[in-house]
DNA sequence: ACATTGACCTGAGAGC
DNA sequence: TGCTCTCAGGTCAATG
């Protein structure tokens, strides 16, 4: 599930529903997901102190301490977040666990432990350690900016995209996707694009993942003429009703349409 | 120095 | 039904 406008959802799910209630317990049900901290650590910092404001960059959320430091999210494959009422069971691989004054609780939900939590001091900081580039739907990443990069990747435009240093947020999902709306092949090398066709990637970069927050990130809302709900073996391209075609790219599963995408 | 591959985890679904 | 195999929206270290 998570790419960018997944995490997305989730923090504006977090802002709306998480904020200003203290943490009366954290439960660490699997220290293996903790980054750079240890589960007595987690214990210290979060307790007694509330989430007061919530930010996102590329894959990753954060949620702020009081000033003191913030909390990272990174979701791996399968990672989610529960919102979970007074006498909730609490669901499967959850991993790490908050419970608030008020007896709600939040799950942070692992099926495959490829997901991970971290406590940091600054955003910056662990944005600049990670060696993440400017989020895909951030003023920071302007056309010009996109076309730099992209002149200096020799790979696969598709590679390019889901390169999280060059660019922060898409994944094998949303690059199949940007590139079908683009009619791009996705074997295209980056830095032979044209100046057009790298102008209607930087657009289908923003058009997509908006559209897709604006409908929550779920597949079955997408709109018709998108690729991702036929992103599958024997799948049918919605433009042009062509049986897509499946490869391999950087070690993804990449679905395009041989008609559309030359 | 770059791009690509394999390892890390676990469960679902296909094929037998 | 049950077993085995492959694959899945993530990143990172090792490899070419």
């Amino acid at each position: 599930m998570p790419e960018l406008p997944d995490v997305e959802v989730l923090r504006s799910y977090l802002d709306k529903k998480g904020l200003h209630q203290p943490v009366h317990q954290v439960e660490v049900f699997a220290e293996e997901v903790l980054e750079g901290i240890s589960a007595r650590e987690v214990h210290s910092q979060v307790t007694g102190r509330s989430f007061s404001s919530t930010a996102r960059h590329g894959k990753y959320l954060f949620a702020e301490l009081n000033g003191n430091g913030w909390v990272v999210f990174h979701f791996g494959m399968t990672g989610q977040l529960h919102w979970l009422q007074p006498g909730t069971r609490t669901p499967d691989h959850t991993r790490v666990l908050f419970i608030f004054s008020n007896r709600q609780s939040l799950a942070f939900v692992l099926r495959r432990k490829l997901g991970r939590f971290g406590i940091i001091p600054d955003i910056t900081g662990f944005v600049a350690t990670k060696g993440l580039g400017p989020d895909a739907l951030s003023k920071e990443l302007d056309l010009h900016t996109l076309q730099q990069r992209l002149k200096k990747t020799s790979g696969t435009i598709k590679g390019a995209l889901t390169n999280q240093g060059l660019i922060a947020g898409i994944g094998n999902i949303y690059s199949d996707e940007i590139l079908f709306q683009a009619r791009i092949h996705p074997k295209n090398r980056a830095n032979k694009l044209d100046r057009e066709a790298m102008r209607l990637i930087f657009r289908k970069i923003g058009e997509v993942l908006q559209t897709a927050i604006d409908r929550e990130a779920d597949p079955a809302h997408m709109p018709a003429t998108y690729l991702l709900p036929h992103r599958q073996k024997g799948g049918v391209c919605p433009v042009c009703g062509t049986k897509l075609k499946q490869l391999r790219i950087s070690g993804r599963a990449t679905f395009y349409c041989s008609n559309c995408q030359q």
